[in-house]
DNA sequence: AATAGGGACTTTACCGGTTCAGTAACGGAT
DNA sequence: ATCCGTTACTGAACCGGTAAAGTCCCTATT
């Protein structure tokens, strides 16, 4: 049994099919005026025939244009599985490209340098018409990089942190504030917050945030740990924070994310303390975990699919020359759960 | 400030630069013999100088070769972000197809009739030069789609599901029997199962896998439950299972996922129940949320990593031309932890 | 001395589309 | 009857590479 070769058909054996020259079915394909209804038809009827589709290749290098936009991640592999926050970006994100017809270059790397030089070649070669960059750190390599190719980006962080690139960001500061104040308004005076990679840039701005909303609420003693964001060091964090002596211990925890929260609920089980009976937790960037616990956890909630698609459309924007521009999209709302409630006396 | 228009630099920039012809780069650049080692780092540095990358599109174009494979997953966007299953799976992809410099081109899917579509035009369009199948079910239409096309594919599958494809896959029946197995010698006898959406065909292997261990061991009081993989119907499944009177409830249950492992636990202690001493837990796909809780889970583990790398070195072997062939990865072992243990009496 | 063989390149013909200058045909205005 | 302006379409150049055939020169063989 051999594979039959085959025979790739070509818009030549289109054109020839329907009687017109290769220019014509070009036209019909690419929806440009120039000719007429019952051509057009033949053409098509022509081209289902014989199951042609335009060879992607070829139109991009006659076209200089190509459909697909470019992501890579940064984050080690076994911690991208556990995160919610991407897959649902990126379902996000597909749900906008799809309606136009263009795909997304997904790629995971080691670190920020290897990010560069990878969008360094896709956009030389030729492989994406542009590119969303996430996870923005102080500094960010990416920013320089980007304005010297003038490869069309989107930057999904605080314009304090993409320079002149395109940004579409949350308010996490307010976001803080936010959660912070609610805790406060539960009677709480003893906050902690486990926090994400120190090296991330909206960690920053989130610690900041937290440390202002804390001196501005007159709290003493509000600590705050940096992790990796797994559910490990979210699980050590919250221990070490709640084996301090109960004068000192907090009476509630914010998360950077839920995973960690997940894992301080156990924590907190682990060490006979009720939720939220003796500690309160807080969670962010719900995603259905939350519902999944018990008790389940309150959290800073955001529509991270929305999130997606929103960066994607202003990726186009980009991409079609509109210039720099910053667009913050809802800020989390707090969505009150089981996980918190006034401190014990 | 006007945007520089980017002068887009060619192989024949690098070959003026270079003093040689557009040919001798091309051999340089794709590491062919014919040219002297004087010659080959002039070229390399020329290149280098001007910041070239080969165009992949006019490569393609010419050399009838992408290098490019393509995913196509279908799943609610909402469930996806929770599987960890998919993200860790896609970054062992990722980590075979870096090696050798080629990329993943992924979509998100609605159902198995748009996916043939995507493919067939991908295919058509020479956009991959091969796929990766997931989520196989009975007499799944991509089966003869491919065969009919051509288009290299590895199925990840159980070959009794994937016909005359490639296939790479877990042997999940012996884990089930394996499962129940280990809960039957804990003393169980009223073991039930949450299994996963119905139409898929691993979750039929696996109900009848089920069947077939639970009748072997002489169990009689053996359920099973479908659900569509998310949380929330683990949830419900298994509230339901528990709320049968003690006579009839479940002493263990065995869930087709982790994420519905970590529902039912809250549900247990949501009712009072304690795990493991009224009622045992066993996950499956093991993922770093299975020791986040508290207990932690017990599982059926997995390398998802090393399997997605599996899946993309056989997918090389198919789109050199090795012929048809089943490869099974190592069955899920039995990882023990807090949420299994004899029932009480 | 003539010839063969091979290394190091160059030349040239594509790959399969898009684009644009050109052309033929037709209807209407002058 | 002539000229103009459209509309509908064709033909050829071009995009940036690859691949196969061709050229040239140098050394080894007969």
């Amino acid at each position: 049994m051999t594979t039959s070769p085959t025979p790739r058909v070509t818009i030549k054996d289109v054109a020839a099919r329907a009687g017109v020259s290769k220019g014509a079915v070009s036209l019909a394909f690419n929806h440009k005026p120039g000719l007429s209804e019952a051509t057009r038809d033949r053409i098509f009827e022509a081209a289902r025939e014989l199951g042609w589709a335009p060879n992607l290749a070829a139109r991009s290098l006659s076209s200089s244009r190509v459909d697909v936009v470019g992501l890579a991640i940064c984050r080690p592999a076994q911690l991208l599985g556990l995160e919610p926050f991407y897959m649902e970006f990126v379902s996000g994100v597909e749900s906008v490209l799809t309606e136009r017809s263009c795909s997304l270059l997904l790629r995971l790397v080691r670190n920020v340098e290897e990010e560069v030089g990878l969008q360094d070649a896709w956009w030389r070669g030729k492989q994406v018409s542009g590119s969303i960059l996430v996870d923005f750190r102080a500094d960010d390599p990416r920013v320089p990089a980007a304005e010297r190719l003038g490869l069309p980006v989107v930057a999904v962080g605080h314009p304090s942190l993409t320079g002149s690139l395109t940004s579409v960001w949350t308010d996490d500061a307010t976001a803080v504030t936010e959660a912070v104040g609610y805790l406060a308004a539960l009677g709480h005076r003893r906050i902690a917050r486990v926090g994400g990679a120190a090296a991330l840039g909206h960690t920053s701005i989130r610690t900041a945030a937290f440390d202002e909303a804390t001196r501005a609420l007159g709290i003493a003693g509000a600590r705050q740990v940096a992790t990796d964001f797994s559910g490990e060091e979210g699980a050590r964090a919250t221990r070490s924070l709640l084996s301090a002596a109960p004068p000192d211990r907090p009476t509630a925890i914010v998360y950077d994310n839920d995973i960690m929260a997940v894992a301080g609920l156990s924590v907190a089980s682990e060490m006979g303390l009720n939720v939220p009976g003796d500690v309160s937790l807080l969670a962010w960037d719900d995603s259905q975990l939350c519902r999944l616990t018990h008790p389940t956890l309150s959290a800073m909630s955001h529509d991270v699919h929305g999130f997606g698609a929103d960066v994607a459309r202003t990726l186009f924007g980009v991409i079609t020359g509109e210039g720099p521009g910053s667009h913050p999209v809802p800020t989390p709302v707090l969505t009150p759960r089981g996980s918190t409630a006034p401190p014990k006396v």
